[in-house]
DNA sequence: AAGGTTTTTCAACACCTGATGAAAAACACC
DNA sequence: GGTGTTTTTCATCAGGTGTTGAAAAACCTT
């Protein structure tokens, strides 16, 4: 067997998926054209629809991530509740700043705006990955567990919102360690039993 | 003078303006049609273009506020240091929540991911009108100063982004009590100059 | 009622979007 | 070299977009 040509060239299908992925993370599901995806691979549109079919599949291929975000979170939950503020955001500063894993995450928090799929995709991960994972390490009555663990969350999209997605300064030129020390002692605050 | 038909009868125009806002607010600039705007006002496609011109036009005028953020945010300040942390809290959380004022601030926040005026728009509102001004009243070195203030921008950007954007639980159906007693704090703490 | 002015609609334009089918080119195997 | 398979391009479609010009309708003033 093996007839054909060599079986699916990944060359031209991997700049294709790469042109995809920068696409996304710039300009976000609806603002990314096809055709702009092709260009940016240097291959005709028909192209991207003969390799990844729909745009919705070729979004769902461009999201695809080395590693599940849950089992990071599940990664840094081991080690323990202390420091576990800090060492959350250290884990993630390093993951949204690597340009692999970041531009899939960055594509999804740039569409979600705009797009009611993306959007129900990123409030699902927040709420039962983030959320509840956050408040069932939370030693507290549930709701109020709950509230601070979202709490947690709105501090990191907002980070990553401001950072990554609008560039505000000095967020955005700000080095892991200024970050770590400004705002780690705000997420161990909502995450230690006092208060 | 004063001939012809009654000048700029309001009715339908205003009709319009509403109905880009709603649309603005909901579906960002670029997923705004000026169609479905002229759909939802019930009148034709023509009309709006004839009203507000270009589609960037008809944006700028459902952005239009009512009061000045920027006045609104000296006007917190005004009131001294004590407590600045809620009381910026609350007055953010009852502008966002009153549609009249929302709405535009929806619409802003909603398009910025995906379109590059609208990002440009709100990145220097929060660094040249939010964190400038909350840097000048912070007690510490101009640098430490805004770093800071960034902190509190990024907390409420993302308090705002997971509340009204994508609508996270338990953050959406909190009241503001709870919000304010949850964020406050972490408000206070960076404002105030202990640490 | 007449004339002038504004509002509203109809129709069309040039352009871009995602998607598809068929033909052409490049390649692997016999 | 011939054959079958895969990759790549060309051409085209139907639908949606912002925008504009001209005609029709509604209105105010005299």
């Amino acid at each position: 067997m093996n007839k054909g040509r060599r079986r699916g060239s990944p060359d031209t299908r991997d700049a294709v998926l790469q042109a995809a992925r920068a696409q996304f993370a710039q300009h976000g599901y609806s603002g990314t054209t096809l055709r702009g995806v092709a260009a940016e691979a240097g291959v005709d549109v028909a192209l991207v629809s003969y390799f990844f079919g729909r745009k919705a599949q070729l979004f769902a291929a461009a999201l695809a991530l080395p590693v599940s975000p849950a089992d990071a979170i599940d990664g840094v939950l081991a080690e323990g509740l202390d420091g576990l503020g800090e060492r959350l955001l250290r884990r993630l500063l390093a993951v949204w700043d690597d340009p692999v894993s970041g531009g899939p995450l960055l594509s999804v928090l740039r569409s979600a705006p705009s797009h009611e799929e993306s959007a129900a995709l990123l409030r699902e991960f927040v709420e039962q990955e983030l959320i509840a994972r956050l408040a069932r390490a939370i030693d507290a009555p549930p709701a109020q567990a709950r509230l601070r663990a979202a709490a947690v969350a709105s501090q990191v999209l907002g980070l990553v919102f401001s950072r990554y997605v609008l560039r505000i300064e000095p967020l955005a030129s700000a080095d892991h360690d200024a970050l770590v020390a400004l705002i780690g002692p705000v997420l161990e605050g909502h995450l230690s039993v006092a208060r």
